[in-house]
Order: structure tokens, then C-alpha cells, then sequence
DNA sequence: ATATTGCAAATTGGATCCAAAAAACAGATG
DNA sequence: CATCTGTTTTTTGGATCCAATTTGCAATAT
């Protein structure tokens, strides 16, 4: 039998979708850390009853995307110098770790898909658009690294701090500097240097991790609160 | 005002009371992978509908403790032994940098907390506590890094493969190793030597995820099916 | 004016109810 | 006997309803 059979038991329940655009939009910076997500409020967004928001919004919460007290509602997290400071450091020990297995299996074309992304990054004049390709520029080159796990978390420290390196990327120098690096961590691994490329995307991610935390002492200085 | 004051807003909810305790039980290894949860079997056993039920379910999925199909109900996940080997080489590659973080700040009390769970671990003769203080020993050990996220991590990683590391523990010789490595790495500790205990406790992650390994491919081999 | 109290509105957590899907079963058919 | 088919039972996902709690506001007292 040939038909083009998809796997009706995965497919999205409604809290799953729901889930999905709400951690995207907290993820790309579209609601405001501190904001309330009130369930009535999303529910009718999505025509659906509480329920399924509920259970998006618990998930949202084991992510560490939005937190909860009781009775009081979810509020999208927001994080402080350090905790911003860390998971980057925490990126930056993970980050070059999975390069360096995945470089040993990288396929042409997927080196390929990675130029294009890197290409794009460069010339792309839509700001709101460098924080995707951004980060599928570093997906692909960690894809074939055969570590599901490692991916996993990477991607989830990755949504905590999504919106300030959006910010960074915007609001800095940050877009040339990172263009040039990437150029030089693709050189890297087109070449099959794995300590090479490991060792510039540990620079990479170090290097953004100082620029954003100087530009968010300056602004909370000023602000005294926080504004992405 | 001088009252014991707890906040109530922190309260535990239903749902995390039930979530909480599927964690444990599923963490221990006190309910077998494979297992199916029944929503309506566990509120029955909480005295609760299941819609905080669900809500738990939903958090360990999100943990990766359970895997649910739609309409078919939560299973407690079972790891490949290359999803084993993965989380180990994880931990192998997060620990050791806790601990290099926390020798630098760690307090005279916590080291002598740490050696009473060590020496404890030693004497216990009911195996069922060794997977607990083995837990608490290192732990101990990393709480001062002042690196929550790392933490959390960690905990979740463990979190996955604890009933491993408790079969490690009891079904291979572990038990014997695991007293005299963590006296070599509590030494280092004590003598602040960061570099030697992270070294150690690399070793002593990694070595673990060995014998485990070569445990579980002799025994998933006869019985075709995993068992812990 | 400022702080305090009492009450109404808004909001959440949880219980109950209902529809959709899957699993179990029984009878029919080869 | 094995297999297929239709039906019943079980179980889940979601809607609706209710009680507990917080929040906003007005009235009152200081």
C-alpha cells in the first residue's frame, strides 16, 4: 500500500499548539518579560476553553519560560544579569562540544544548507529576521552531531535567552561581529577543524555573552527595570 | 511582627504534589518503564480529578520521564543505551564544571556534610538508600557553585537515568568503586584542589556509564527487552 | 490626605460532564 | 482455526461549571 501516510497519534492537540506559538512569541520577544498571560485571554485567542492553555502555560513554566504563583496567574519570565550570564556560559561549554562531534559526520549538503544561512544572515536588512537565521545557522551545523539529549538543552537555554540576543544582534554591534564569526566558524568546519570550529564558537557565544551583558548593565542602569 | 510566617502563595498545588511524587517514584525506578499511567487510576490514589493529574502527566513529559501518545495515555520512558550513554556523557561534561565553580566558595560545613553522606553511603547496608545518598553526596558538593541553571540541569539529566545508575549501583560491582572514588574526589575537595576533583568526578561519571553500559548490553541482550 | 476595612469583580484551581478515539470483545465469515 | 467486522467498554482531551483566592474599589475612620 502506497499512500502518504501521516501518524494521526502525533498529531498537535490543541495544548500542544497553543504551547508552541506561546513559547515562540516569548522566546522572539513578541510579549514583554513581566507581562501577565491571563488564560481566558489566550483561550479565546485560540477558541478554545482553559483547559489546554493550562496545561501550555505548566509546560511553559517546566520550561522556565513563564512563572507562577498560585492563583495569581503566569508572568513571563524575566532574567537577571546573572542568570543571563550563566546560560550563556552554559551554552558556551555545550555549544562547542556538540560542533565537535557533529563535524566528524557533517554531510556536504548540510554545510551547504549552513552557508545559505550564513549568507542570508549577512545580507538579510529585516533585523526581526536575524535572530532565526541566526540560530538555524547553528542548528544546522549541530544537527548530525548524533546527540539528541545535548540538543535538546541547548535549544532550551537557547529560548531563555532568545530575546536578548535578538537585543544584542539589534541593539549593538552585534550583527557584523557576529556575521564575521560565523564566516569563520563555517571556514572551520568546511575545512573538518573541529577544534578550530569549537574553540570560535566557544569565542562566538563568550563574545556575545560580554557585549549583551555590558549593553544590559548600561540600560538597566538607566531603566532600572528591564525593557525586552 | 514576629510570626513563623510561610508563604502560602508558594503553596503546593495539587497537581505539584502529584507531579512530585510520580517524579520520585519514576526517578527511583519504583514504578518500571514501560508502565502505562492511568489518569483516573492515579487521582483515585491522590482523591482528586484527574485534571491535576493531568497537569503533573504533562510536566513529566515535558521532563521526558513519560512519552504520551494521544488518546492513549502516558508511558513511563525507557532509554536506549544510547540515549544511557549520551546523558552520562552529559553529566561527565557539566559536573566537573560545577564542582571546579563551587571549591572556589565552598564552606568548611558543606565539605563536612558532604563526608557524612560519603562515610553514610559506605556503612548503609539496604541498598534501596545508596542511589539517594550517592545523590545527596554530590550534590552537596555543587550546591555553592552559584550556578542555578547548571543545577537544574543536572538534576533533570539525573532525574532520566537514576534507575540506571541505582542498577548500576546494586547489579555491578559500582557500589565498592563509587565509596572509594568518592573519597578520592571529597579529598581533593577538601584540599581545594579544583582541578583534581573535577578530574575525578569526570572519571567517576564516565566509568559508571562504562560498567552501566557494558551491564545493560549483556542483559538487554538475554532478555531482549529492558527490565530496570 | 492617608490608611483601613468591607465588599464586588476578576481570576485561578479543581470537579464534573461530554464527545472523540482507542482498546477489548463478540459474532460472522472464510 | 484464524481473520475480519461491527459493537461495547475504557480512556483520553476538552468544555462547562463551581469554589477558593486575589484584586480593585468604595466607604469609613484616623
Amino acid at each position: 500500500m502506497k499512500v502518504n501516510a501521516t501518524d494521526i497519534g502525533q498529531m498537535a492537540s490543541a495544548s500542544d499548539v497553543i504551547f508552541d506559538a506561546l513559547r515562540e512569541a516569548i522566546a522572539r520577544g513578541d510579549v514583554k518579560e513581566g507581562q501577565v498571560l491571563r488564560q481566558d485571554h489566550i483561550a479565546r485567542m485560540f477558541n478554545v476553553s482553559r483547559i489546554p492553555v493550562r496545561e501550555a502555560l505548566t509546560r511553559l513554566e517546566e520550561q522556565g519560560l513563564v512563572s507562577t504563583q498560585r492563583y495569581r496567574g503566569a508572568v513571563v519570565a524575566s532574567l537577571s544579569i546573572d542568570e543571563v550570564r550563566e546560560i550563556f556560559e552554559f551554552r558556551a561549554l555545550l555549544e562547542p562540544e556538540v560542533l565537535r562531534h557533529s563535524i566528524a559526520r557533517i554531510s556536504d549538503e548540510a554545510l551547504a544548507e549552513a552557508a545559505t544561512y550564513a549568507e542570508a544572515f549577512g545580507t538579510e536588512h529585516d533585523s526581526a529576521k536575524w535572530g532565526d537565521l541566526n540560530r538555524q545557522f547553528h542548528y544546522t551545523l549541530y544537527r548530525e552531531a548524533g546527540r539528541p539529549y545535548y540538543l535538546q538543552t541547548i535549544s532550551a537555554a537557547l529560548d531563555r535567552v532568545d530575546r536578548y540576543l535578538r537585543a544584542q544582534l539589534v541593539l549593538t554591534d552585534g550583527m557584523e561581529r557576529a556575521r564575521r564569526e560565523h564566516e569563520g566558524i563555517l571556514r572551520a568546519c568546511v575545512a573538518r577543524d573541529a577544534d578550530l570550529a569549537a574553540e570560535l564558537t566557544r569565542a562566538h557565544i563568550l563574545g556575545a555573552s560580554q557585549s549583551l551583558v555590558a549593553f544590559l548593565e548600561r540600560t538597566r542602569k538607566e531603566n532600572g527595570e528591564a525593557l525586552v
